[in-house]
DNA sequence: CGGACCATTGATAATTGTCAAAATTCGTGG
DNA sequence: CCACGAATTTTGACAATTATCAATGGTCCG
């Protein structure tokens, strides 16, 4: 393996490797693109966009994981994403001409990787392969937001919630000899405002989960799921 | 004007003329797609894709209107969008490799236009104008899903109901002396069905609307607003 | 270890869903 | 153009669910 990313930030473990929309191109490419990027780090809680400002980069997070939510008028919050490693944000601006949809906030020191909207746009002429990757994983992040919307519109609580854990199972679960562990990357409130209901029905609905034995709860930050099988029939997936 | 376009379907009244994605090109070139489409009407009630299903086809409506939903196991239905002249459906299979991620129903008389898969492909690659304009659709109907997201999860009924009723005035509405007269897309049961609420409960708060004047239930069909800025309240827009 | 933050629990109120029945509207066919 | 039957909508009574507020208990991290 080459050794050539001197941006003096990734030490090898250049961001661009993480990123599904580049995994197109071959290291030589890879390399070409490194020089044109720059990072920045986040401490927990800060903003990283703000809903209705025009962003001038397409934002990559290299390391940690972020939310991405609208606030109405009264303060309440929806979460509409959470966003990880090689995930992106920021785009609406390069491709429509949007303003962002939603803020973003870094939900623990989070280590991102931007490219200027003109240094990416020179990119997608040389490489429109990446352009379809966007397009790929823009399709696949509406179809999450329309189950989101029926599972908000019209699944009942229970269901939500065992839908939840099964998404945070596959995407931040660890195989240990008790069942899965969940490192879970929202507090109680941010799931709640993740599913769309309020904080203490999440800790009521959790605790009788417990009571069950289909989960255990370990901490604040981590969920143990005893029983997936329980656990899905309970989101209502008969799939 | 040319009237070249020789279908016998749509005479003169080509039905790209009316389609955003096609509204950079010019009249030669509008002709030259014209030759490439496939039309069929469908009825009331009529399913035009099923969810799950891999379409070959991105289709266009030219006229009538259409609802796409998921249903869940036990019959409930969310309502994801309404579309109607000029908006385009079926594209997932062209652009990612997913199958239809919704079913889409005519909601009354649909003329549509179908192209097929390879036609549309090549078309993307002789006018890449064409795929920046899907991403713009794309990112505006990401935009509309995410406030759609925000709305079920965090305003209240009262919120939604006058929020469903401004976006109708704006798409469907017509100036009367009365008021704006909207012609409703969709009955009783599908605006509930897209609010994420049960039928009774939007009649009876409709019913309160009318009670205090702010709008007019005109049959079953349409709606007529009187006091459009108490709609704005009730809707809870700062803006 | 301590203090700030986060989560849980309890009691209660508010909202909405559900089921059943009545009323209205719609479109068709005469 | 009217009348009729089907479909849709409205209304009422009640039950179920969830939100809210307040107080307590637990967890995390410097």
């Amino acid at each position: 393996m080459l050794d050539l990313c001197q941006c003096g930030h990734c030490q090898n473990d250049m961001c661009i490797h993480k990123v599904p929309i580049f995994s197109t191109l071959n290291e030589e490419e890879l390399i070409k693109i490194a020089g044109l990027i720059t990072h920045r780090n986040y401490k927990k809680g800060e903003i990283i966009i703000m809903e209705g400002e025009a962003t001038d980069s397409i934002i990559i997070i290299h390391e940690g994981s972020v939310k991405a939510f609208k606030n109405t008028p009264d303060g309440r919050e929806q979460i509409l994403y959470v966003f990880s490693d090689g995930d992106f944000f920021g785009e609406q601006n390069l491709l429509s001409h949007q303003t962002s949809t939603y803020t973003v906030e870094a939900l623990e020191i989070v280590k991102t990787c931007m490219l200027s909207k003109n240094k990416f746009q020179s990119l997608l002429h040389q490489y429109p392969e990446i352009a379809i990757k966007i397009i790929e994983e823009l399709g696949e992040r509406m179809s999450r937001l329309e189950n989101a919307l029926q599972s908000i519109g019209v699944r009942n609580v229970d269901n939500r919630i065992g839908g939840i854990l099964l998404d945070f199972k596959d995407k931040y679960g660890r195989k240990t000899p008790e069942g899965i562990l969940i490192r879970l990357p929202l507090s109680r409130e941010g799931m709640a405002n993740y599913l769309g209901i309020a904080r203490e029905t999440l800790s009521r609905k959790l605790g009788q989960l417990e009571n069950e034995g289909i989960i255990r709860s370990v901490g604040n930050k981590s969920i143990l799921i005893l029983d997936q099988e329980e656990l899905k029939a309970l989101s209502g997936n008969v799939f």
